[in-house]
DNA sequence: TTGTATGCGTTATCAG
DNA sequence: CTGATAACGCATACAA
């Protein structure tokens, strides 16, 4: 394990000081030409990098920003992927933390926070709205995919509501009017999921039928178990693709066709949507258009001097595959 | 954006030296009971938080591993989440380097690397050898889930020859005599998973037939396409799961029915295996073993003192789901 | 048991 | 345009 080349290693080398060398570094205006590119050549020749750590102590900036996610998702770490190019492009570094069953979301700020991320990004947060709003007064909070009633903070997430009435529109259009909903058990996305439902439902002239359920595949297995042990709508709406899959899984093993017998719809639009042997019709999450805007408002407020906060709303569209039809039999 | 509490607010709110907070902080011994409660209570009172980049630079220490992995992989983040508590059990903290197609391994590395990340897990890495070699002696490293041709590394992997035996001589147990194999286009872990297909195939006597695929559903759904334009066998292995359930989707298009018709098995068991209508056939990844073994390793090294370099292989063990039946027609 | 002094690798201010 | 030099927040050997 040899030592680490520092600044002063490379200052000797090219018979500069450390000052200069760290000009030439960090792009400052100042060097000659001539002397960043004899800094530049000793730098690489000697195989140098810069140490975070004592560059984040000395500026005072750490050009980090940490983003806390669940890795087991999909949606998730498509995000992510997508953000970190996204940071890169103004400058900053993208921090992961991790959130997972057995360390919360309070544990994943608290280390990003440690680690001196200048900004936070928390996608699907299920935090209280107030410990968001106090966290945002130590470092500009965005919060990605929920909407946050009431509380002034920058928000970037889709219309869930009007996804789902859309979603509805399209089974109505297709004729079914035994339209169910499985909702999910997440305080406000759920909520508003069954708001847009409600809502179509409504302008339709359809009564609404709300079942619980949850997020997870095995979450829509249970679902359909229990749909069938009952009668089975002409067609069932789930709080997202996963829950529509396992939904999906359970009724072919009972048998029933989908979309022949039975018209499936998720939300999220994740990889699996368009997997398995009956792509499924679903809401797309527009991954590019979000992490664009959650971006910006990150640099509005770190270099752009915004202390307002803003809501960024992105209309969803409906993508229609295979899993939904005309309704059997009318 | 009130300004951090460093370790002498702590000190002068309890009316000692900065050196006795810091000793109480990180649990070195020396202080009394006595000054440990009143440090303590201070510092959860003002909610001192240490500095990591600070602490990182005056110990030389950063307690972090990195580990390279692709986020889009739910077998990696899986294997990370679970390494995530592995790491916490030895004091130290992960810290995540994502690898996509616009973020290349060589990055990811230098990313950690200068995070000061004091040992790295590479999962599923496809750098040269003698580039982790040399990485090797900068920071101890361990790669999981590929084999590492006559390189001296730590390694931590499933027997994918065997693992992919197995499969065969249940395809053969159920009968099937015309097997053919999907392979990946890794270089190391397709070539071992062939093998371990071609020997066991050699062994039942029969004639292998292996096609190239890749290891995304595209690519199974592709290779299903040009096995339905020419003769299809009676059981097909392909290169892990996703590849599989891209291939049975596309038969479930085409009307071929799995597993009457044809038995597919795959490899991984992610938790896609299990979702689809047809559960899957496929050799399970212990990603507990895995990640303790891991661990381990970067424990003997960090802090056991160990130099010589270690290989630690887990036998895998066959998953039989609903994807493979008897042979039809015999 | 507690305090003092020094250093960790950079950045940034200010002379030259 | 370049070079000293003082922070940055904490750890640690050593002294008290």
């Amino acid at each position: 394990m040899s030592r680490r080349i520092r600044l002063e290693d490379v200052a000797a080398e090219v018979g500069l000081s450390r000052a200069s060398v760290s000009m030439v570094m960090r792009g400052a205006p100042g060097p000659s030409a001539d002397t960043v590119e004899r800094v530049l050549a000793a730098a690489d020749r000697l195989g140098y990098r810069p140490d975070r750590a004592a560059s984040a102590l000395a500026s005072r900036r750490s050009r980090m920003i940490g983003v806390v996610l669940e890795v087991r998702s999909t949606f998730h770490a498509e995000l992510a992927e997508e953000m970190l190019a996204a940071a890169d492009r103004i400058g900053y570094d993208l921090l992961l933390g991790p959130r997972t069953p057995h360390r919360d979301e309070a544990r994943a700020v608290e280390s990003l926070l440690d680690s001196r991320c200048e900004a936070l990004v928390l996608i699907g947060t299920e935090a209280p709205v107030e410990r968001l709003v106090a966290l945002d007064r130590q470092v500009p909070v965005v919060t990605v995919g929920r909407r946050m009633p009431g509380a002034t903070l920058d928000v970037v997430r889709l219309d869930d509501e009007s996804g789902v009435s859309g979603l509805v529109r399209h089974m109505v259009g297709l004729g079914h009017r035994r339209i169910a909903y499985v909702r999910g058990h997440d305080a406000v996305i759920a909520a508003d999921r069954e708001a847009g439902y409600r809502r179509a439902m409504s302008e339709a002239g359809l009564e609404p039928h709300v079942v619980a359920g949850g997020k997870d595949a095995e979450d829509g297995v249970a679902s359909a178990r229990s749909m069938l042990a009952e009668a089975l709508p002409t067609a069932v709406l789930l709080f997202n693709d996963q829950a529509a899959i396992g939904f999906m899984s359970e009724l072919a093993r009972a048998g029933v066709d989908v979309p022949a017998q039975v018209s499936v719809a998720g939300f999220d639009d994740s990889p699996l949507a368009r997997l398995g042997p009956v792509a499924l019709t679903t809401v797309h999450q527009d991954v590019p258009g979000l992490t664009r805007h959650t971006l910006e408002l990150i640099g509005e407020r770190l270099d752009g001097g915004r202390s307002a906060r803003r809501e960024v709303v992105i209309t969803p569209e409906v993508v229609v595959r295979a899993s939904t039809a005309e309704v059997a039999g009318i």
